[in-house]
DNA sequence: TGGCCCGAAGTTTTT
DNA sequence: CTTCGGGCCA
């Protein structure tokens, strides 16, 4: 295939570049990801193994997709790269080196609600204020430390930060991080940033294991390398310390994760670290018109750091760009789903052509609400994960401790459920036995009696030899037969099965889609490990955005903008440009903050190839309260040669008119406007219509919909009959009898 | 020990 | 408005 004719210049020279560092700046929509899989490939061409070439990605998404696309320049080959992200990959390694720093094999990945409830027990073993220690500043806080690769014991000994900590009236965060850390040592579990931290450890205390990686990787490459914070860029130092083959992609317009520790320092690291690098730029855009291109230079250049760039495209100019006001988030969420219905209409887009983007999960509601009142379909990638659902991690729990025994935060959520008689003060008292006499806690769980009685002792006994049943089956059996078995015996499934309300039946559905899930992993003849253990390593790190990702037919795609990211859509929608949403409160701080959120506005513009759309409300619901909305800072500093105003239902907004409402009529609360759904009524399952044809006034009725009412009037004309019914919950309404459904009570 | 009720807090983004 | 956690009572 002859892929160096596809590129311009600039890419085909990043292509051509094979041995030593080099750095690529690639501006969005540049072709970044051609450039990527056309240099794999070509380095592939060249008789390079693929097994000595790693590449990086920041999402499985990302990655997955980059192995398609050189699969289908070089074909089968492409499964033999390391491509993944960096804890996909380096949970891997660990998973295999795991005795060099005392870990079992078999490791437990904790996801954050695991290490936010960790944090919660220890502030209150620690008899701690929970009010000043709360989970997610004290995660933020060690998690910030783990990434700048700086111990619990270096915490606990550098001046600085435990002046900062006593100045922000939190001097045990010190304490807590390394409880934490000797709690996760026990359990025999790593955190995500553990993942890179320990492969830092790895590397650093084991010369050997580095230099068989450094051989094994001859050719590193790394993607988004603005969003990598420091434990990042170490590891992809070490390893490419010997052959020096290292590239990097980034955009520095694009850094939104500095957050999580992103560090744009690292690419002047680069720079320093290897002065003999070669650097690219790609600087011509083939997404977007020229207005869009435009508009997002016209924002980004409010930036002040920032490399020098000049993106440009020779796209053709395309249409301004929309700016709708709405009165409120409904209406804001109505116009979004009317104008993508007109012009899916007018031009014969198909709905995956659109997208909708918002700052906050939250924002999803009211636009899920209006879409699905347009009857138009979508799917929404983020939010709540299926891994998060309750019944679905106490599955996962259970095979979790099928796998590690020791795995705390797995042993608390499931050794009283389904309910087994040991309640929260045994729970307690096993965890304090363990301690004192520095025992694990899972010696304790096996010998409950000797430790704490009979009565309570054989119930926990009990619970160990279920658990060491599962873990002898895992020995010679996959995933799948475990997991099936698991759920049953667990009784898990019978649990959920009792419970018929609607959530009860969903939960027990999930269950079965969770196994579902199982049966295909170990049937993908990818997959070469089908143990549970592997299983379990691997959905640790998957994300919802990468897991429902293709459904049948046709969707109108909504997400956040970080989940956008490297995306692209014929027609963007980026919804709720108001100050304090988008720029978030949270972020106006600082100087660096409010950058940041400019890049991601800056990413959310670049998303779109035809044309774009920017939607605010003057007021909207938070909390159930109706606050009043500005709009975003955003929407003036887009050169207004850009830009087309248009408004949603003319005059005064919402919030303005409830306010009028409640000066005129002095004390009347403004009336909490009532969902549809909260009225609606629901018909009980046995409902069946009666024959309406002897119908009269006066009569009791039932309908699906409405509830109970008492036809007031019926009116016959030609062979059609009307009924006039009033209902008890929603008034009166007039009804043709030939089509409604009415069954009659007297 | 378990269930129920009440109050408080939460919405910034993700591996 | 929702969800989660804590406290109180049977």
């Amino acid at each position: 295939m002859d892929y160096i004719s596809l590129l311009n210049e600039s890419q085909r020279r990043a292509v051509l570049h094979t041995e030593g560092p080099a750095m690529i700046i690639a501006g969005a929509g540049s072709g970044k990801t051609r450039v990527l899989t056309y240099r794999i490939a070509h380095l592939i061409s060249l008789g390079i193994d693929p097994f000595n070439i790693l590449a990086l990605t920041f999402t499985n998404k990302a990655a997955k997709e980059m192995r398609h696309r050189i699969e289908k320049v070089i074909g089968n080959e492409a499964k033999n790269i390391w491509m993944g992200t960096f804890h996909s990959v380096f949970s891997r390694i660990l998973r295999a080196e795991a005795d060099k720093i005392g870990y079992p094999k078999s490791f437990t990945i904790y996801d954050t609600d695991d290490s936010k409830t960790l944090i919660r027990n220890i502030v209150k073993e620690m008899n701690l204020d929970d009010k000043l220690y709360k989970p997610n500043v004290v995660l933020g806080r060690i998690s910030s430390a783990k990434n700048k690769l700086i111990s619990h014991k270096q915490y606990l000994s550098d001046p600085v930060i435990q002046a900062d900590d006593e100045a922000a009236m939190r001097p045990k965060i010190g304490k807590i991080f390394e409880q934490y850390q000797n709690r996760c040592f026990k359990a025999g579990a790593m955190d995500f940033d553990d993942l890179l931290f320990n492969t830092n450890v790895l590397f650093r205390d084991h010369p050997d294991a580095l230099n068989k990686y450094q051989n094994i990787f001859k050719f590193v490459m790394v993607d988004e390398y603005q969003d990598t914070n420091y434990s990042q860029y170490l590891i992809t130092r070490k390893l490419a310390a010997q052959n020096r083959n290292i590239v990097v992609v980034g955009d520095d317009a694009q850094s939104i994760y500095a957050f999580r520790g992103a560090d744009i320092q690292n690419i002047l690291n680069f720079e320093r670290d290897y002065p003999e690098l070669e650097v690219f730029k790609l600087e011509q855009n083939y997404r977007s018109t020229k207005t869009i291109v435009h508009a997002a230079n016209s924002v980004i250049k409010h930036n002040q750091a920032q490399l020098r760039k000049d993106v440009f495209t020779d796209n053709e100019e395309g249409p301004l760009i929309e700016v709708i006001k709405a009165n409120s988030d409904n209406e804001e969420g109505k116009l979004v789903a009317t104008t993508i219905f007109e012009e899916k209409m007018n031009n014969h887009f198909s709905y995956d052509d659109f997208a909708i983007l918002y700052r906050t999960n939250a924002q999803s509601r009211a636009m899920e609400e209006a879409l699905r009142r347009m009857n138009i379909k979508y799917k929404i990638v983020g939010g709540l994960s299926f891994y998060q659902r309750k019944e679905i991690k106490d599955l996962i729990a259970y095979l979790r401790l099928t796998v590690n025994p020791n795995d705390e935060q797995a042993l608390r959520r499931v050794i009283n459920y389904p309910k087994r008689g040991i309640g929260e003060t045994t729970e307690a008292r096993i965890f304090v036995t363990a301690e004192e006499a520095n025992h694990s806690v899972w010696e304790v769980v096996q010998n409950a009696t000797e430790f704490m009685g009979n009565r309570v002792g054989a119930a926990i006994e009990n619970f160990s030899l279920l658990i060491r049943d599962f873990a002898r089956m895992a020995e010679n059996n996959d995933a799948f037969e475990v997991a099936k078995h698991v759920a049953k015996r667990s009784g898990i499934v019978d649990d959920l099965y009792q419970d018929k309300t609607v959530e009860g039946l969903a939960r027990y559905e999930n269950i079965q889609e969770l196994l579902n899930g199982i049966k295909e992993y170990v049937d993908d003849p990818e997959k070469e490990d089908k143990s549970l253990s592997a299983f379990l390593q691997d959905i640790a790190l998957i994300t919802d955005a990468d897991t429902k990702a293709d459904l049948d037919g046709e969707f109108v795609t909504l997400m956040t903008i970080h989940s956008a990211k490297g995306l692209e859509f014929k027609n963007v929608f980026i919804v709720g440009m108001e100050e304090n949403l988008f720029p978030s409160q949270m972020m106006l701080n600082s100087r660096a903050d409010l950058e940041e959120e400019r890049r991601l506005f800056y990413v959310a513009i670049t998303r779109a190839e035809k044309k774009l759309y920017l939607t605010y409300a003057t007021s909207r619901y938070q909390w159930g309260n109706l606050r009043a909305c500005e709009k975003s800072r955003f929407l003036d500093e887009i050169d207004s040669r850009f830009l087309n105003f248009k408004y949603g239902s003319e005059g005064q907004s919402m919030f303005e008119k409830v306010l009028q409402r409640k000066s005129s009529v002095s004390n009347l609360v403004a009336p909490a406007p009532r969902k549809q759904a909260a009225t609606a009524y629901t018909a009980p399952a046995d409902f069946k219509p009666s024959d309406t044809s002897q119908l009269t006034a006066g009569m009791k009725v039932e309908h699906p919909k409405f509830g109970f009412g008492t036809v007031t009037k019926l009116d016959t004309q030609g062979n059609s009959t009307k009924a006039i019914i009033n209902f008890d919950e929603v008034g009166e309404k007039t009804l043709l009898l030939s089509f409604a459904k009415l069954r009659i009570h007297n």
